[in-house]
DNA sequence: AATGAATGAGCTTTCATTCAT
DNA sequence: AATGAATGAAAGCTCATTCAT
């Protein structure tokens, strides 16, 4: 013990391994969602997933209890938190117009989400949340039901202000969110539809049609 | 003998099987477009379609030869079988105005496709196809190719009779058939989005809005 | 029966397939034999037996309880009862030389069984043996030990008689059956080796060879 | 406490299972080895092969991909090898008599091949070739064609030298070979014949046969 | 006598998860 | 903290045999 000590104590002598010890949960998300988005939650094999971060299998259960959890995991990572952060924004912005507001939130959805790996996500679950019910609570309590919560307060604030028309405010975010999803959805699908369509251009116009759809008067 | 009368039906012999041979090619389709539309491709067993049938694990094998044949066999019977009816009916309504005609098509695909059970073969095969390419190759060949081929000669033959403005018509076909891909994975999707829509209304806007914009001059 | 007789029988009315009633047996049993020599005993599928004899599976369970008695019955037929012939023969020819009777009865193994299709049953068995008991004791009871006895008997009455010089008649015998088993197998082995070779040269060299070899002085 | 020492040993623990990475490929090509010997290729179930070892099914294919490669290792360990470093022994032995050459191979099949567990794998070729058709190419290419091809460059040198009468080479190897391979389908057959032979006895006749008939002049 | 639809045990292969090292 | 060997429950597919017609 004085021995060890005693050495040198050259310049750190970390092996590389661990130096990467708090970036390794971050590469395991990376590579489970590239392998989940391009294989579905089945398909995809944890051994895979371990394999492209760099890992070994056992490694990967040191992070995460189980798929499941590596799944909620790379959720919450790549859209649960892009939520939590529109949330506090959405409160701290009081005074911006509410049409300047959903703008500004849908777009930060396309940039943040939509037009990100992530996206992906959105299609594994329409396709397999059915045979795995516990992922379907998650994403729906987790995603779905707070993105909602979070465009359809705006919808009600515009109207109470007599910015928007009134409707009735959840239908409205709704036909607010479809085009969106239809947009995440259109880019993982092997369907040459998709393939053909310019994401940008698509969501301009839409973006123009809500402004004027929606003034009121 | 009057007491036999009495007794509840002894047993009814019920043999262990029953022949059904004609009945169970559209038994055992039917009982395989639930479970895929249910649960995905790979997610279902096919001990689990033959029992839904009735039948067991190797009769299903008498009459398809493996789990993809059943699938194509479900995919034909269901989306292809229709596509043919419409392409005979197209090539033969050569007299009635193209808008009409492809009014027509939009309403039939409406009603004998996605707004039946079939509809949930859309949402399968986009999130599969990755993983299942010769899947992928029959339903783009037998399903999107041919479809869109057949509606896309519609516009193309509207425009040529000056009856539809000169617009690109393979993407005005791909502008016409993406909301009622759209509905079709609503269909299917958890997303409590998608049950709130009312199709037919949705569809009925839709098919005005075609009408409309369409129009020459 | 009586009115039958007055009947006018109008040229045998016997639909075809009826005729063949007694040839059904020879057909399937032919069939069998040329699959199970190609395929080996485990790898036959009886509905193949059933299609090349040009019936139904079921069929062949009418006239065989089940593929064990198949292929025994097989065996009776192209093997068993050459042996049964040989026998009679044998029991008969008590005036002739023990050495010409041997030449003779090696003869007739090879033409009636080792030439034809039959020899690949010797393959079979000796592969396939030790996985069918019951099939193995058959073949030996009704095969090796009957064909044994009734060439041992040969060497041994040949022996008494002063013809052939005094050997173990038991080891003659197997030295003597060896090389016709050997071609027995190289007929129906995919080794190059086999093909090679040439039986009726190998077998008369082979028989020159016993007649001087066992010829006493 | 004094009658808990008395207990047979408390369970040993024993652990579930037991970490043998080096062993475990041997110790499976062994048992595969016995069991594909003993019942022949399709008969062999993974299952028997990896309760033989001590293992699990899934270990079995932590080594081996499937069963194909696993019988394939199985050659490679048992007989390829064998040959491999004849090939090895032969071309550094440029100055050996040819005679003694050929004496040295033969004897050497014999003693690592032939009369080894490994000479059942002859029988289960020559038996099931024609049901694996891949199973039929490698062994075609990875022993008989070496094995051949080495023997033949002995015989063909021994002519070239005048060491041996001008014969046709590929035609000495053959006549060369059946012998042994005889011995090694006997071995494993049930047939009574076989077990009576004495293969020291045969091999020590038929080399002593092989020495004079092939002597020049 | 003939058919062929129906059955179900059996086999190969995959993969999430565990745990000795 | 990291590894990867080991496990065993599935799932797709085959085929001898049965039996209603």
């Amino acid at each position: 013990m004085i021995a060890d000590m005693n050495q040198p104590m050259p310049a750190e002598p970390k092996p590389r391994w661990e130096r990467r010890k708090d970036a390794r949960p971050h590469e395991l998300l990376s590579a489970a969602l590239d392998l989940f988005v391009d294989r579905g939650y089945a398909a995809t094999r944890l051994e895979d997933v371990a394999r492209r971060a760099g890992v070994s299998k056992g490694t990967l259960y040191l992070y995460f209890e189980n798929k499941q959890e590596l799944f909620k995991a790379v959720v919450r990572e790549n859209i649960v938190q892009v939520i939590g952060r529109a949330e506090s924004d959405v409160a701290a912005a009081d005074d911006v117009s509410c049409s300047e507001l959903l703008r500004t939130m849908l777009r930060r959805w396309w940039t943040d989400v939509a037009a990100t790996r992530a996206s992906g996500l959105a299609k594994l679950i329409m396709a397999e949340a059915g045979n795995f019910p516990e992922i379907a609570q998650f994403y729906n309590d987790e995603v779905i039901a707070r993105g909602h919560a979070l465009l359809s307060s705006i919808v009600r604030r515009g109207i109470e202000r007599g910015e928007f028309a009134p409707v009735d405010p959840d239908v409205m975010t709704r036909v607010l969110t479809a085009p969106v999803i239809m947009l995440m959805l259109w880019a993982h699908s092997f369907d040459p539809c998709g393939s053909q369509v310019e994401p940008d251009v698509f969501l301009d116009t839409y973006l123009e049609l809500v402004r004027r759809g929606m003034a009121a008067g």
